[in-house]
DNA sequence: TTGAAAGCGCTAACAG
DNA sequence: CTGTTAGCGCTTTCAA
């Protein structure tokens, strides 16, 4: 380390400054000022390219505040301004594809606007949701993009904000559609798209994985396999309608329910990839064969569809259009406070692997 | 909206409260100063339970606060106390398993601490890598956990920060081993243990996807290889040893040429998730056996090495274990500066599936 | 026991 | 063209 204060202190001379002690983590306008001998706010016109500063001032002070790489304090402008230029994310978990890469989404358009994103996790869990939207709010970012956690069924922690005019934004599993504005997938026609595949396919018997009832992404794609099977003149089997959460356990818990049925179904589609892969799995260890004993369709990402044996058939999801959407909205509700909640909906696609077709 | 201004107007009204117009996003010191009549400084005081305050003040003006629920102004503290108790992580992706967990290990031990993190992925890029040191710094966090993008042969960014003393932390793929705290696996061990389990069940002719040269792990798990190539009195083939980047193409690419060999390999081992599922989707594509004619084993989570077909033996991290001591790491800096740079070395677990035993 | 004032870094209205 | 001042929310001397 002495070799570092040491070059530090030659590159302080090499520059000719009086400050930069050691030690000193962040220039400040107070800095340059005294550096140069001109008056604080002169600097922070200079900076501005205000035009009542002479030209060869401004061009001097913006050379030395290169020079030390001076970066204004987002905390003295945050102050100042009431407005920290941060946007919070909550998603349900990290590690699944579709909500890394709708937060790359995300993070596009909060760069091109200047904003930052401040990202956390709800592990599904209401308690983390709660907890996060507090730390978030705490940390005064200026409003949230969040996907619900699985469990979540009471909005009082999103009332709160709703009522206090905090920008908010719901993706895929939303709530207060008619207050707060929302980007969805056609998940009713997505849910009834699979249906149709299985029947086409030579399928009859089709059972739905479904997530955890409270969810509007549940919901509709349900509606969707109702739809489904009505149109394809099939009889709708309570049995072959179950509930699970997003856990591989729990998910393999309802596919050997299924797969004890007396009569098993021969199709089985699952709400998100835990779902999906669980059932994989379950089918596989019973030695049933997938797609000839059981075919399989899910709502996954390509990169996983592509990893298992056999390929999955699945819906997947635009989420890097998902997070610009979302991001739009959010900042329509930053520039236009008044603009009315909207809701936009987003085409899916069904891609046709191996697990579907006999 | 209606409904919600009315509600708010009545809660309002039902605690009696002068302030708390429409629109007043945050409750200030001064807010609740005026509520009671007394100073700023008292209902600071009172808030910070000092002894100095009557009991009776103190505790209409706490009540107030739950009340209002008044939480301080982290951008006013930090301005104040130039400390922003906020981390900045740095991670080559957000989808990979073991980053997110590793996340969850710091998380856990910043929020023991009061810390908040904001994540950023270099996309394995050192463009993004750099642009988000310097984002972060001008946020000021109060340092960082980085594990370096696999493009990261320059440190310059990071030497700035280590010349200014600030906080920095490096885990997994690291640099400048003598002057940062790091977090690392027994990277040349677990190298070795992968050979030598080869060879015990009968394979001689190992290769290794080596990711870039520049990486730490990269140059550890090599050392690890050729020692274990020594022990088992094998001799080295240079044309067995292949370098990639982590991408599934680049990773493609390297398979096929190991398989295009005159004399092929009889069993890889690959240096991250997307080389290994890479490498084996070219096998099988292919039309080889995993593992009659190619053995596999990788580094890889628990959930994905179950998941494909047939299952993966491969070499597990502590990653939750990671993260916690990278935190701790970061903190002994914060708390006490003058601490030498250490580093931990975790033990890495080799779990034995079917990919690797005929 | 409490209040007034200064200062953290910054901008903008107001003076010169 | 440039400097002075006030204030964003908070803590902490210093005064009373």
């Amino acid at each position: 380390m002495g070799l570092l204060y040491f070059l530090l202190s030659l590159f302080t001379e090499l520059l000719g400054l009086k400050i930069m002690e050691k030690g000193k983590r962040h220039i400040s306008l107070k800095d340059l000022a005294q550096e140069i001998g001109v008056s604080i706010s002169t600097v922070s016109r200079a900076l501005n390219n205000h035009p009542d500063i002479s030209p060869e001032v401004t061009r001097k002070i913006q050379k030395l505040a290169a020079e030390m790489n001076y970066t204004p304090n987002p905390l003295a402008m945050g102050l100042l301004k009431q407005a920290t230029r941060t946007i919070g994310v909550i998603v349900p978990d990290l590690v699944t594809h579709f909500y890394s890469s709708i937060i790359s989404g995300i993070e596009q358009v909060a760069e091109e606007k200047g904003y930052f994103i401040l990202i956390a996790s709800s592990n599904e869990t209401l308690e983390k949701e709660i907890k996060a939207v507090d730390n978030l709010m705490k940390t005064r970012v200026e409003g949230l993009i969040v996907c619900l956690s699985q469990e979540t069924e009471n909005y009082d922690h999103f009332d709160r904000l709703i009522r206090n005019n905090i920008p908010l934004v719901f993706f895929d599993r939303i709530c207060r559609k008619d207050e707060v504005p929302s980007v969805v997938v056609d998940d009713v026609d997505a849910g009834k798209r699979i249906t149709l595949h299985f029947f086409e396919n030579g399928f009859r018997k089709i059972a739905y994985l479904a997530g955890p009832e409270n969810l509007s992404i549940s919901q509709e794609r349900t509606q969707g396999y109702l739809a489904g099977l009505k149109s394809c003149g099939l009889n709708f089997r309570p049995e072959f309608l179950v509930h699970c959460n997003m856990s591989s356990e729990d998910a393999t818990k309802a596919t050997s329910q299924l797969l004890d049925l007396p009569e098993k179904p021969d199709s089985i589609f699952g709400i998100n990839d835990y779902v999906v892969f669980a059932a994989m799995k379950e089918i596989k260890r019973r030695g049933l064969r997938i797609p000839e004993d059981i075919a399989l369709v899910g709502f996954t990402d390509e990169f996983h569809s592509t990893l298992v044996d056999p390929e999955l058939t699945s819906v997947t999801h635009p989420t890097f259009d998902f997070g610009l959407e979302a991001a739009r909205l959010f900042f329509r509700q930053i520039e236009h406070p008044e603009t009315k909640p909207e809701q936009v909906v987003l085409k899916t696609k069904l891609v046709v692997r191996k697990s579907s077709v006999k």
